[in-house]
DNA sequence: CATGAATGAGGCTTCATTCAT
DNA sequence: GATGAATGAAGCCTCATTCAT
């Protein structure tokens, strides 16, 4: 019946102590404890460490399940789509985990070397799905002839910004919710050549 | 008449304070201890809570520093350049602090919330300058018909992007200097209208 | 027939214990850990405790096997031999477990006070053939005439004191094995009459 | 006129946590904390740690300290007395501290090499002098000719195995006091010739 | 005002031991 | 009996802050 294994209530508990993570760390930011990690997953605080030998071990962990997730929706974007609605669904991806990717955004710093690799990496598809797109649009007139790498450095930024800067552009704390349409067509209008 | 007044001596101490705080923040980054500002500093650990009875209190005073001697360099901004030396003064400016600059802004959630009041108002005025420039470029159909507080917002971010990354772009650690003109170029390509 | 009774399921994992125990406390000194020796037998670290309820308990049982072990050796020792036989027979008994013997001279004040009183016991059986060896020699006119406890006490304390130097009198670990002649030939130049 | 220092403060502040880690460490031995010594020294916790940064330190700090302070005690033996004086002389030493002795005895393993380096240093003066002394015995034709490097180890040896098992030789506590007379004449009766 | 020794709360980590499966 | 995840007490160490000199 419903019997659960003994592995399945190790992952059962390393999950409850990764979403504990999530949501601490998102919440108090890099100064939270193991401890209250430990509160909020309702576990002992040893077994913080059964699960993640180490802090740094924890947030790369959390870094990397992150970065999984964040990376499989990103793998949906697809070139074929028209700029606005790859714009729009890469939006959408990011606002889905609005408070950890700003997380990480800021305290990308503390993972360890290889850790901000993986982060790179997951990055870099996207960055290629974006250039594929917009070289198309650029080879059809569409938008400016600039260097496709600016283009998605540019956007990245603008988009990084809104977020870092949250509290005055969308002081609920959803910007992209909020900020979307506005940012996203903003930006279609930057970089389309007139006609 | 080299006698140097009591509070001479003081404000001198407070200064070398900051000074040393500087150099340890800016190298350290948020994780430098006040024990370290101290040794830094030349004087004992306890001066700089004579100083600044806070951490807190420490790094506000240094961001108040860093506000006005960077609102002072921006002051110059003048709305009456073209756009290209108007950015080019602008990164010319920050490439001054690149180090400071980046310490706040990765660790600007650490301030005092009216600190990081002062540090917008101080943006503000650049954004000021910013603007009135750039409608003077829009009237003139030079500039795209963008709303300029993006435009704002986009050269912000992109900055700040090339900034946080700045391993990746220069990894020798100057972004500004190396990256400046080929910043500036492809800022002004996307935003300028076509002929 | 090749039926394995619950029993002897039992007490072989239990040696197996034992003996993973002795092989880990002998290399990692007593810091190694309960876990540690549970991976060293193969077996999960909660049957350590199923069968040594306690770490202390553990040792304990360690020290009763090797106990038995070197006193069943031990045994064999005569008061037949001469002198030197029955000390080069002791040495070579010792130089069997060197590394566990040593373990239990540097560690013997951790174990409970019982299993200390059976080291004694243990010990005590060597001394009484010595001591008869020894007396049956000084009657003959063959050694000095010293309270044979205290040539017993000699002979352990020099002994020990190669065992605990071991570092200085023979780096690469086997200090009987390589000085055994010259100590014994020593102490019986020191504890002879001269003719 | 009374005036101390802060100099004088500190150091007496450090020698009160060395004193209260000398006897801490000796009654309970090496699982003593670190709290422990702090509260027997009257001072914070963290007070240990400014003046001993870590554990390690601490402890070396008291091999240092005590080395130094047996070492010039035994700087007195000299080659010139007779060899009973000698011995005397020397057991007199080691009962002076004979608790803190066995402490290190114990647990030289802990000690970071370069300290067992000056362990071993400080020995070796008293084994010069030993050796000296013996040597001219030897040669005077009062003791046997055996190496003097050997008698100084049985000498040791001796001294040592008395000392571990001093809960046997003197249950309250202090076997020198005890057992010195004794002690000395069997050995001297070892090593001297017969006539 | 300057000093720097002292403080003590609080953080991370270890590990013998327990207990439900 | 065997398992191994979970426990939690306890240890070492850090560091902003205080205060007597």
């Amino acid at each position: 019946m419903a019997t659960i294994t003994r592995a399945e209530q190790k992952s059962e508990t390393r999950r409850r102590i990764l979403d504990a993570a999530e949501s601490v760390f998102t919440e108090k930011g890099i100064t939270a404890t193991t401890a209250e990690v430990a509160t909020a997953a309702g576990v002992s605080h040893g077994s913080v460490f059964v699960h993640f030998p180490t802090l740094a071990n924890l947030l790369t962990a959390l870094a990397v399940r992150f970065g999984t997730r964040l990376g499989d929706m990103l793998h949906t974007l697809s070139e074929g789509n028209s700029v606005e609605d790859f714009l729009y669904a890469h939006l959408s991806i990011l606002g889905e985990d609005e408070d950890l990717y700003l997380f990480f955004l800021r305290n990308r710093k503390l993972l360890p070397p290889d850790t901000a690799a993986d982060w790179l990496a997951m990055q870099s598809e996207t960055a290629f799905h974006f250039a594929k797109m917009m070289q198309r649009e650029i080879d059809a007139g569409r938008v400016k002839d600039v260097p496709v790498y600016f283009l998605f450095n540019s956007w990245m930024g603008i988009v990084h910004y809104y977020l870092e800067n949250r509290d005055l552009f969308a002081p609920e704390g959803n910007v992209f919710a909020r900020r979307k349409s506005e940012l996203i067509s903003s930006y279609l209008h930057l970089i389309q050549k007139e006609i």
